[in-house]
DNA sequence: AGTTTGCAGTGACATTTGTCATCGCTGCTT
DNA sequence: AAGCAGCGATGACAAATGTCACTGCAAACT
């Protein structure tokens, strides 16, 4: 429905003409192989391959195509890796919806829209989590206790809290379940 | 820009009229009491007061007007309430975007439009979880410890571990983070 | 060899969380 | 008035969690 509702938006436009949509990465990458696409607009959360990687297949196969990330959720976590592999706009879903038509139209001159306040986000912190504490605070969201994160993780008990005790006092949180709130909400889980 | 697209999907429905788009509950009902609405369309998880508190609201105070909830997720404890409250359509994003004019064609004209496949979802189970059960779980959900609660509910700590405590059973986790997943997962935190 | 570094583990301790039986109060019900 | 739910509180206890100082060990310098 998103899908639909972003076709008939950019479609108002007359200098924009809607070549597909399609629901996967993979839907997409077979549209690529059929036609030649101007730009190339994506979610990242999409079911199966996840809408960065299609960006990074995108930018090494067909170099030409530009490519604007539209998404749900402002986490730094995102915009970093999607300014590392050189996506030509960022957008997040409820930014007004003129900024989509300005961001693809910049695209394909070859310009690059990145909201400054986003990039804030991604260089201001980074992300301060070991491994290991990434992987125990994971597990910890979805509810294991500590034995069972340790069961999982292939450690002791007592590591496992010192993992955890880690990234709740660099996350500045209070216990496990604000260190996880935390992390999600800067994309640092995952 | 969700909102936005689906302004543009809708208006190219020469039999329907936008007559304004907003971004939160509150502001829906500013719009409502300056100008009538045939027909309202909202999500679920808004900033603040969620949709389904919007639709049950408008249900009082404006009667007349058709409400047809649009949301992201597939939570059984989100159709239930919406059937309880009388909504007059339910739609996943994820539906095709012809559905949702459809769906409000059907509203406007007193029919009602809730996918049989969601309704048994709905079926299923019923929330087992009382009010302060609840809210006990959305505050520990968002990293309070038991004092934290305690304060925001005006209650002891003793009778927020005692609520907690419920929770936990009712819903066979084994700690409060776990609790929380599974109602959320569920639909039964709002 | 000796040193350093980084990871995993241990032990001890304070605090928080989960469970349960029980109490006091209020507002019914009859 | 006597009885009785329902709600919140309390106290006590076991279990889990959070913190920290410290040990052991292997890989990597020098």
């Amino acid at each position: 429905m998103v899908r639909g509702a972003l076709k008939a938006l950019l479609e108002l436009e007359e200098d924009f003409r809607v070549v597909g949509d399609v629901a996967t990465a993979e839907e997409a990458l077979a549209l690529l192989q059929r036609q030649p696409v101007d730009v190339l607009i994506c979610d990242i959360e999409l079911p199966g391959v996840s809408g960065l990687s299609l960006a990074e297949t995108v930018q090494r196969r067909w170099p030409d195509c530009r490519r604007v990330i539209v998404t749900t959720f402002n986490r730094g976590g995102y915009i970093r890796r999607a300014v590392d592999l050189g996506v030509d706009a960022f957008l997040l879903k409820d930014a007004p919806s003129e900024q989509l038509a300005d961001a693809i139209r910049r695209a394909a001159a070859g310009r690059r829209t990145l909201d400054p306040e986003l990039m804030l986000d991604a260089l201001g912190e980074t992300d301060p989590l070991t491994t290991k504490e990434r992987r125990a605070l994971q597990l910890a969201a979805e509810g294991c206790n500590t034995a069972g994160i340790a069961d999982r993780l292939c450690l002791s008990e007592g590591t496992v809290r010192n993992y955890l005790s880690g990234a709740i006092g660099k996350l500045g949180a209070h216990n496990r379940i604000e260190a996880a709130r935390i992390a999600r909400q800067k994309g640092w889980l995952y």
